[in-house]
DNA sequence: GTGAAAGCGCTAACAG
DNA sequence: CTGTTAGCGCTTTCAC
């Protein structure tokens, strides 16, 4: 290491201001002199330091992105899904997972805005621990939530619409004949967790079928057996079991079949995410699709409009999902037997 | 943003020397000094400049990872064994993603470098064609490769013994009495490839049984159902299929049972890795276990000893793995019919 | 079009 | 123990 501008200069017999625009090609320079220096640098391996310009620049071309997990497919599909959304714009991605832990989260915030990071993409696990760290960051630097958000309205949002797709997946299910339907979701901790809970409540209580006490866990496939296994244990099964996620889903099927029940044709499953899971899925998953691109491309371009502490109101941009129907949720007729 | 060091001096009334040093701790003041200075950097929210540090120090704080895929569990999961390694240490972890492509790889590793980075710790995508970026990068800051590697011997190590692994996977079958097997892999792109490949084969030659040909595809479920259903259609199955990873296993499992084969009592299958996906196979999956926390608690390790182009001899460090065995290998009389 | 010099924020000599 | 100052590598005025 150790290769400067100064170096190139000198080789090139030129200034370090002449060698730093020969280099940026920002300035015009004689096209000997461009020569020179693009010789010099090449010959001498130059690399330029990228933490001496950002120092000079106020400005380090990095962007931080926080999750809750990176072991969770959702959130692992989304991070590439915003890679790919800065792949050609010279930004590059600093990627930290707080571990679900409002501890780790603000910590992790505290360094990227330590390094100077131009923008901040965030998940925040809490809806209320992660406030303080998130509205503080938001007042330094331009900042957007994806998928997860705090409560209040103090930052910018993008994310699906919950409440829609729950109702998707709801009014799918009784269009399917379902007369009784359960909810399987998780503790309400995060915004999503309780907009999925409360999007559901809204669209079942509209159609008025029986609705059963809801099952409150983790987004977690171990969750999901374990749900199936206290659905199984009831003694009486719904119709329909719709999920907050689709791991949750993919648990919940495989402990019904390993109770002996048929899927989709003693209870209908609809999952949420479509992110891979799904498709896994014995049978495959019907479910709920975030439109993943469209939430990261949406999140990179307001973070380009927000400004930080912006006193203007925050945005909150919902986009729809889709519901996409696959075998565990066909009805009963139609389905194959499982 | 903005406050720096010089507005907490004058602040306190105090020399930006005696701010820095109150500050850091690092070097004696008067504890009345220390207080007034304390006091400002708290009333003014002054938060270090970390680009300015690492400009002065020539050292971030931070080094560098990239792995192939961030979808795929295993690199996953060895990079939160990775992150956990680093927690205490004040060391943060810039992740990167390669997608595969020896193209990207050498991208990201010119930022991290640019970005100066204290390290690196890399899975090459490509055992051949990320030779040069790999080399070039270990002889500009120290690097230690994690799981896959480059050929030759050019970089220090740190990994699983795949051919211990592959001996354990096909000794095991052997055991439960299977008299033909077949390899499951990838194509050979990288050195997990080829030495899962190898590895079997050697294992398999000493105990005599019969060895079809390997199926190399892809390390992804997907590719672990298309293996299944040629097996299927090559008319004669073999007693048992080692894979070269968990997804490969996790779909041929599915793929064999939707076939009308059952596991483990028409074939064993052997999967590799053990991060998760094989709780989750029905029935659940034995497989060969990564020791992933030693990996990654060995790699930081040697990675504090490694110097940028030390021309000592590069170390390889092989872990020995576990097999575990669950349900998808019970000999056939001990098994449950699936 | 080119070069000299200032300055981004910080810490470690170096004097006092 | 404290303050002044140089300098990390870079870009960009500001003069010429």
């Amino acid at each position: 290491m150790g290769v400067t501008i100064h170096d190139v200069a000198r080789a090139a017999g030129v200034s370090v201001a002449s060698a730093s625009r020969a280099l940026s090609g920002r300035r015009k320079v004689t096209p000997e002199i461009a020569e020179r220096v693009a010789r010099a640098a090449g010959e001498l391996g130059y690399q330029p330091n990228a933490v001496a310009k950002a120092l000079r620049d106020q400005t380090t071309g990095t962007i931080g992105m926080v999750v809750p997990g990176i072991g969770n497919p959702f959130f692992t599909t989304i991070v590439e899904a915003v890679e790919r959304e800065l792949q050609n714009s010279g930004t590059d991605l600093l990627l930290c997972s707080s571990q679900y832990s409002p501890e780790i989260e603000a910590r992790r915030l505290e360094t990227l805005l330590a390094r100077r990071v131009d923008g901040l993409i965030i998940s925040p696990c809490d809806i209320e621990a992660s406030v303080p760290a998130v509205l503080d960051a938001a007042r330094r630097v331009p900042l957007v939530q994806l998928d997860r958000h705090i409560e209040g309205g103090g930052a910018d949002w993008v994310g699906v619409d919950d409440e829609a797709g729950l109702a998707l997946a709801v009014d799918h299910v009784i269009a399917g004949g379902a007369r009784s339907v359960v909810f399987a979701g998780s503790r309400l901790v995060s915004s999503s967790a309780r907009l999925r809970l409360s999007g559901f409540e809204r669209a079942a209580a509209r159609t008025g079928v029986e609705v059963l006490p809801p099952l409150l866990g983790e987004f977690t496939l171990e969750w999901g057996v374990e749900a199936g296994r206290m659905l199984l244990d009831a003694g009486r099964l719904p119709d329909a079991v719709v999920c907050a996620n689709d791991e949750i889903a993919v648990g919940l099927v495989r402990s019904l079949r390993f109770g002996g029940k048929r899927v989709p044709g003693d209870v209908a499953v609809v999952g949420f995410d479509d992110v891979g899971h799904a498709t896994m899925c014995d049978p495959p998953l019907s479910t709920v699709r975030q439109p993943v691109e469209e939430m990261a491309a949406e999140a990179v371009r307001l973070l380009g409009q927000v400004k930080a502490g912006d006193p203007r109101p925050a945005q909150r941009i919902a986009i729809a999902p889709r519901l996409v129907v696959r075998q565990t949720s066909r009805p009963v007729a139609a389905g194959v037997a499982d």
